[in-house]
DNA sequence: TTGAAAGCGCTAACAT
DNA sequence: ATGTTAGCGCTTTCAA
């Protein structure tokens, strides 16, 4: 079924159908309704690939997520697909398997889609120029920070929280309460991504308190998931080496911490506190509640999205924005 | 940048630049060499409207996904993203939100994509022949029951565990350990969901047992998300109706109650038995752990899958699967 | 108000 | 092995 067979069965022009279809003006009220008549009738939807092939512009940016199973951001989709909406923009998610290039990955789609801008969530923190290069239409990064110092301020535009700021409070704030012995459970020191920047700002903290940092407490985790977290934090206690508290570099490792630190006898707060960062509404509701870094979801949708339509529409330059994650208070953590 | 002027900057003709994007055979090595070079050289990514457009097949399947904040669901996806594609199709994910009729949605997304066919994700349980009549391709139900009658076995394929039967299990485990004054956590009795069946389960367990149902016992919440379920457990508790037992209709609810009755005063399972349905990876970890009917997520991916290829390859029948949810004992009940 | 026709970028049949 | 060309279904001038 196209344009043309409901054209034929209308008795008019394709001009005419395509008229109706996209609401123009001047088509008389019988033919109107004769077409859309038609239209409801055959259960009619046009061709996507014809229209976009058909109009040079598209009004379509690009959701580049890695891993939908990720909490954060899954909880981030629902209100930038509005946002993008509402600015008059057509969203489309796009999930990579989490072996896959993001930027590469990215960069195919918004020349295969034509696409008007791109938000990439959740990649890595170490792009070449090369990558960048490839990306010719505006994009946001979430959660980027140029911390390797590959790239200049006018090449990109990001959103994020300042992720070793953000290590290094999670360490200050255990260290204020008295802690010395402070486990970090994370993805991998050297993988250029959040888990090495938070690791940083927390050796940093522990460095300018004058704690020694014992390497036996460096929890490293072969996958991103909560198994992993578990199985890393049993094997840690398993080891043996005493700590009074445990910084997770998310929410989910820190839930699957505190089960397995719950399974040797351990509670969370009174043998051991946890930290954590992100802030997803479960935090609120587990037992105990976890004291987390809250990244600030609304403003970082609001601020990509913002920012994006501002670069596609040219009415600004690439905006590097950093934004604090602060903490909220739950029963995880404890004074010495 | 089009195929039309890497031909040119190579001094070949379209046709050859095509053959070299398709794997054709036909191509000299030279000539080969030369356009591969050009299009790494431009980052050329050929026009995929255009593509889809002129091939009169695509290889698409769409998966429909109610709500991607839905771990359950979300847990899915991977899974079945593999699946599909290793069965020589392409996924295309597309959520809708949840205020959409998503048979309408899949129906248009199907005609507008010329899908082979479409995986739907966590809808209503209430289909009209209407709404079914107007998915032009196959299609498999995930956790579909035709419950409610409108529908005759040919008309459709689903796979998903018998709700009812769950409703009424988690009934009965409660009822085996001596609880007799059950609450029951869920979205809404009459929304045609899961929530109503699991709900009419666990009625019929009830009466079955002759265990009087207490209409003050029965928690709707306004929204299907954990802010809800904990504000509803509140309420339950505030209202002062004891109850010794909890039946939640979703892993994420259970765990919302949970927090609530703790804030109470009440522990789990000491002061209150929960049980649940579902088995996201999350209730290994909670502290308690729960209590809850595993759908099985890997059955259920790959019977869809296969369902689904089965009937686009036209090797199948509509066919009807129902699974069983098997209960994974955690430590959010106790004996009586 | 309507229709005829060009062409979006690509693939595939056909011709060379 | 390579080029020429006819569409795929649609939107949009342009002419009537």
């Amino acid at each position: 079924m196209t344009i043309k067979d409901i054209a034929l069965c209308c008795g008019v022009s394709v001009s005419t159908v395509s008229r109706v279809l996209n609401n123009h003006p001047n088509v008389s009220e019988a033919a109107r309704e004769k077409v859309l008549c038609a239209i409801r009738e055959h259960h009619f939807v046009p061709n996507g690939s014809a229209r976009d092939l058909v109009k040079l512009e598209s009004d379509a940016v690009g959701l580049v997520l890695r891993g939908i199973a990720n909490s954060f951001f899954a909880e981030l989709i629902p209100t930038m697909d509005q946002l993008i909406l509402d600015a008059g923009y057509t969203p489309i998610l796009h999930q990579i398997r989490s072996d896959m290039d993001e930027l590469d990955a990215a960069a195919k789609l918004a020349r295969a889609k034509r696409l008007k801008g791109l938000i990439l969530l959740g990649g890595s923190n170490d792009y070449t120029q090369e990558q960048i290069a490839a990306l010719d239409v505006p994009f946001v990064l979430c959660t980027y920070t140029n911390s390797f110092g590959n790239l200049t301020p006018e090449q990109y535009s990001s959103v994020t929280i300042d992720d070793r700021r953000t290590g290094c409070a999670a360490a200050k704030l255990l260290l204020e309460r008295g802690h010395r012995r402070i486990a970090i459970l994370l993805d991998s020191i050297r993988d250029r991504s959040v888990s090495e920047l938070r690791w940083m700002g927390f050796r940093e903290a522990l460095e300018e308190a004058g704690v020694p940092f014992d390497p036996a407490l460096l929890a490293e985790t072969v996958s991103y998931d909560m198994a992993g977290a578990y199985s890393r934090t049993k094997k840690l206690l398993a080891d043996g080496e005493a700590f009074t508290a445990l910084f997770a570099v998310s929410d989910a490792m820190a839930i699957a911490a505190i089960r397995a630190l719950h399974e040797a006898g351990r509670s969370v707060p009174e043998d051991c506190s946890v930290v954590s960062v992100d802030g997803i509404a479960l935090t609120r509701y587990t037992i105990p509640s976890l004291t987390t870094f809250v990244q600030p979801q609304k403003e970082i949708v609001c601020t990509a999205v913002q920012t994006l339509i501002d670069l596609i529409e040219g009415r600004g330059p690439n905006r590097q924005i950093v934004l604090n994650a602060v903490p909220r208070f739950g029963q995880s953590v404890r004074q010495l």
